[in-house]
DNA sequence: CCCATCTAGTATCGAATCGAAACCGTATTG
DNA sequence: CAATACGGTTTCGATTCGATACTAGATGGG
């Protein structure tokens, strides 16, 4: 189905955005996969902070990655440490400075006012739709879905108190941890 | 409005594709720069197949589309033709070599099928809606739209014979040249 | 316990990307 | 005709990127 007009149309946005991202990141200064791993470790949670975690959700390899990281690590943006459990895995996390490198991105204030006038109907019944498409695009493929833990199938509201934890780590999830993006996530059947 | 599922989903579908076509090229031996680029030109029209339409339509600099066009075009894929009016201006056009290449591409078959789950009602309907979307975030950037050129405000159609030109240059267009992309584009308001 | 196997990550190499800036030839404007 | 703008190319240095080889830690038999 090559000319299914969703089709074109989610095509053309992601072409847009990506355009758009080349050039918001070089205007920082910085390459484009910086750009990218830096966001994601700002919207990852403590299970997704490592390289191999980056590599499956950016589609890079694990040579780029390891690089990648060890040149923004001496540019003072992140900082590594190595996991107690298991002594293979490394951890990255922003620094302040790091963290303020990306807060300072001022978005793409044409977008958000693009989509601010939509009808509000329209775009949750758009959101909808999308959000049936991703989920049977992550169905079709046995790799990883990437989501935030809230619409994960390990996740577990515990009743009485507002606690949550993950039910495959057994741990107590914050706020925080719940609406960030896990490498752990799976879509409920 | 950083919270909005739409947003959200529009961006994570971006990043999927995005991640996709990054595997999809290095898996034909190619980089992904390269697989964008032979794609543009077989989409591109008559006005569109410049270095210049490329550095706007892909978010790059000159430099990068200008390298990239000559490594192509040694190994066969794409020819070079000056421009007989404008003697500044180079127009690229894929040999057949380079359009089988882009022709074996397999496309991706997961989600054309999450695609067709869906009922042909949503499809159309979140179409519209991101159809909507798009046009209101060209209108918002002064830059160029690129967009097909029937859906163009240049485009007339001539009554009477089913002939069709291009308002801005004058010129008879093919039903070839109508479908494809145009750097000229405008939105009707 | 030991050995094979797997996995996470790093190191290295070569080809290519990529942006910045300088440069050339052509068009356009005054 | 001069000044300026524009399309493209070239060159340079930093970085990406995939491929491969490698290290170290985990894991699973026997």
């Amino acid at each position: 189905m090559p000319h299914d007009p969703l089709h074109q149309l989610v095509t053309c946005l992601a072409r847009a955005l990506q355009s758009e991202q080349r050039q918001r990141s070089t205007a920082a200064g910085m390459p484009t996969v910086h750009w990218q791993l830096l966001n994601y470790l700002q919207a990852a949670n403590r299970y997704s902070n490592t390289p191999q975690a980056m590599t499956d959700y950016l589609g890079l390899t694990k040579g780029t990655v390891s690089q990648s990281l060890k040149l923004l690590e001496s540019r003072g943006w992140i900082t590594r440490q190595g996991d107690a459990r298991d002594r293979r895995v490394m951890r990255f996390f922003l620094t302040p400075e790091g963290a303020a490198l990306i807060a300072e991105d001022p978005g793409d204030a044409t977008w958000d006012q693009a989509l601010a006038a939509l009808p509000a109907a329209d775009r949750e019944s758009a959101a909808a739709t999308l959000g049936r498409l991703l989920r049977g695009w992550q169905q079709g493929r046995d790799g990883l879905t990437f989501g935030v833990c809230r619409s994960c199938e390990h996740f577990r509201r515990q009743s009485g108190n507002d606690g949550q934890r993950c039910g495959l780590t057994g741990e107590p999830l914050s706020d925080a941890d719940a609406t960030r993006i896990c490498r752990e996530h799976k879509q409920p059947a």
